[in-house]
DNA sequence: ACTAAACTGAACTGACCAGTTTTGTTTTGG
DNA sequence: CCAAAACAAAACTGGTCAGTTCAGTTTAGT
């Protein structure tokens, strides 16, 4: 009777509090949305609710953390070997920027920034698997680019910094709601990776 | 016995009010924030803070608000005429740093975030006396300095957007909590314009 | 000095909310 | 089939908080 494929049934209480309290939380944030709006939401008693989780805190962090997981996990890689380094920066953020400003991303960013206070250990956990890690990689490829001879970037940290800083669009502004929060198209992607490659080019 | 220079005693009430207020909501946001504790940190009755302000929601909005246009007021001023670019947004870029990451200055650029859903009103004002008006100005400048000749800088919306982003260290990463939070030294800003110089200059 | 307005302090209302408890009912594993 | 666990529904506890009320005090203008 019981498949491994097939959820038990208490998992699958689990999971409808999981995707309701993300749902409400991406929504509301932290201290707008109430138990009572998850328990409602999920289908499933209060109790029950608080069988599966101790405390809002505990299920806040749970429901957030794995989705941002998730998300960020589509991040795309970057290969040092093949193609030129403007097409492969090009496709990398553009790819990049249609995760970070989907619905889903956007609101991930969001919560990180307004929700970063009260839950400092999720905030890290979520910046290291997203931005950290996107920073870390593209310092890594750019010094590989050095290393290659491709092109001369004596400080990778501070390039890849720097590159990021110029291709994201300024979330800030966004998440604060003037959002036009539209994903660049690729040519305005390509117009700025190549901006930024004369720039370090036309320095040696 | 009537000063205009001297508050009358009404108005240092409230002048009170606002300054525990803004504090108290700088340091810990709108929702963590009570009533009480305004109260008791003002010095003055319960009955007097709302003889002065109607709501939570309006202390809030004025005690931010006129802050945020405090700190912003302090923007520098950028001259077309006098100058090298080169040398002037170095300058321009590093008093903006240093306003903006001042204590103040990065709890307002939080605040705008993370309550902007709640105010929005409100956050579009100061979205507009700090980023929008930096933002425009940059525009205006570069465009003057494309009818000059000095340089060429055929989209001056798009540079001031991208200059903005590669100038500004990551915001929303501080205000998260990973917040090094550190003021770029003279000489990084400087090496930063020069790339974005150098990039938009081999385009030509 | 007198009046009206503003202030104090403290108690109070009404609402909301996190978390618990209770009384059963359903499901699950052996 | 039978216990043990998980569940539903709803009421309840204890605490917090925005905003009000009120009786009595202080201040400001005339």
């Amino acid at each position: 009777m019981s498949d491994t494929s097939v959820l038990s049934r208490s998992e699958q209480k689990r999971r409808q509090i999981l995707d309701a309290g993300r749902e409400l939380f991406m929504a509301q944030g932290f201290a707008d949305t109430s138990m009572d709006q998850v328990t409602a939401k999920s289908g499933v008693s209060k109790a029950t609710v608080y069988n599966h989780f101790p405390s809002k805190e505990k299920l806040f962090e749970e429901a957030v953390r794995t989705r941002a997981e998730e998300v960020f996990a589509a991040l795309p890689e970057l290969d040092a070997m093949h193609k030129h380094p403007e097409e492969m920066l090009t496709q990398y953020f553009h790819s990049l920027l249609q995760i970070l400003l989907s619905d889903d991303g956007s609101c991930m960013c969001f919560l990180l920034m307004s929700e970063g206070r009260r839950f400092p250990d999720n905030a890290r956990l979520i910046y290291e698997s997203g931005f950290g890690r996107g920073l870390r990689e593209m310092a890594l490829y750019l010094a590989q680019l050095d290393a290659n001879g491709t092109l001369r970037i004596p400080d990778a940290d501070w390039a890849a910094s720097k590159l990021l800083g110029i291709v994201m669009p300024p979330l800030p502004m966004m998440c604060a709601g003037f959002a036009p929060l539209i994903i660049p198209p690729v040519d305005d992607v390509r117009r700025t990776v190549r901006l930024f490659l004369r720039g370090m080019d036309a320095a040696n």
